[in-house]
DNA sequence: AAGTGGTCTAGACCACGAC
DNA sequence: TCGTGGTCTAGACCACTTC
């Protein structure tokens, strides 16, 4: 009986309305009688159950079965050469266009930022297999990152820099459908209007903006995510 | 010393970079007499390194820094009527249509279906405020779900219905940018071929197709995470 | 074959928070 | 206040996988 016996056990027994919704289960010293086992195997399976979303646990309060499971999508965000790689085929890119410059006002808003602090823009594109796949616009803090104003970003995409100059950031990202504006469009060799899956990420390192970037998919592309 | 104060102490090492990305790091005897704890102590705080993709970790092999550390994102999947409450908008929903029908070619390939079994057609509609929100397509295996063929979508929509009746199942999700046909465009008052934020999941229980749904947000709508 | 992480145990103390 | 979960310990055995 290992804690994953234990918490499949459980589960099923949730599953099979043993306990309903919203009922409180026996307390864990009762739950190790049961199952013959230390109280600390069934603390980690109700632990395993509590991550999953599966229950509730307050101390004093015991374990209650959730009322609406919460479902989860956990989501891996791949660089896009390895997102492009994984897919067999081969990865492709081109710088379009960088330049130091202060923030515009949409960027200092989104970003907290006092005036137009000094940013640099890079503009580039990643392809599988020679097919436009998809058009980055970034902004990247040089308060942050002072190192990015003088990187070459001719033969590695800005995202792979940063995710080695500044690995472990915190991130916003919200995805939305978009029309293509006439710019997207030359780039990825679209028609003007076609419908775009929107990627946006704001990214933050110990409290201070480092980068903003906007993702446009080529047409076709699906994000995927099982649970 | 708790194992959390143990996790952020070697994340720390990791980002100053005392050990270096793919580096292998002391093995928990040697970690924890170093900290000066229990060997489980230690073996907690790796395994939270671990989930949240920092390192890797082997048995023999050791923990290693991950060279690049997969981000993850986590989405929480509300059901659209607290997704809207939580916007603090009024939820409307209205049912436009419903048939009992066999599953077409499409439904079965994707199901894997031998033929055309007995499914639930059901398109309804949810609203924000009276504005249309998002159009909901969706198809419900009666093999899966028997009770569904009876089941009163007029008040209570088929997604909180099918939340209560197979809380636990497993899906897979597709989003991607869409243009709206003339009926999506029709419902959610809106002109053809403007870019729709889809959804698609297909629901699986104990290994039977529950239900596929196609969800067309609209205009506007983005989906936020954070990590 | 041997080293490393994975897990279990029995007992203990503590912190939170419902009652 | 006091029951419940959160966590630590010291020791043990086991399973995987690399060497």
């Amino acid at each position: 009986m290992g804690y994953r016996d234990v918490k499949d056990d459980i589960f099923r027994r949730i599953r099979a309305q043993e306990w309903a919704p919203g009922e409180r289960l026996p307390g864990e010293v009762q739950l190790a009688a049961a199952f013959g086992c230390a109280r600390a195997t069934v603390n980690r399976a109700m632990q395993a159950l509590s991550e999953d979303g599966i229950i509730e646990r307050r101390r004093k309060g015991g374990s209650h079965v959730k009322l609406m499971p919460v479902r989860q999508i956990k989501f891996k965000i791949p660089v896009v050469r390895a997102e492009i790689e994984a897919k067999g085929a081969r990865y492709g890119y081109k710088l379009i266009s960088t330049a130091l410059a202060g923030a515009p006002r949409w960027l200092q808003s989104k970003f907290s930022l006092a005036g137009p602090a000094a940013v640099r823009h890079v503009k580039c594109l990643h392809f599988a297999d020679d097919t436009p796949y998809q058009y980055e616009d970034r902004w990247i803090n040089l308060a942050a990152v002072p190192h990015a104003a003088t990187a070459d970003f001719a033969s590695l995409g800005p995202n792979e820099w940063l995710l080695r100059e500044v690995p472990y950031s915190n991130a916003e990202v919200r995805f939305s459908a978009f029309p293509a504006d006439a710019v997207a469009a030359r780039r990825l060799a679209i028609g003007t209007g076609e419908p775009l899956f929107l990627a946006e990420r704001s990214t933050w390192h110990n409290g201070l903006p480092v980068t903003f970037v906007r993702l446009l998919f080529a047409p076709g592309y699906q994000m995927v995510a099982r649970y």
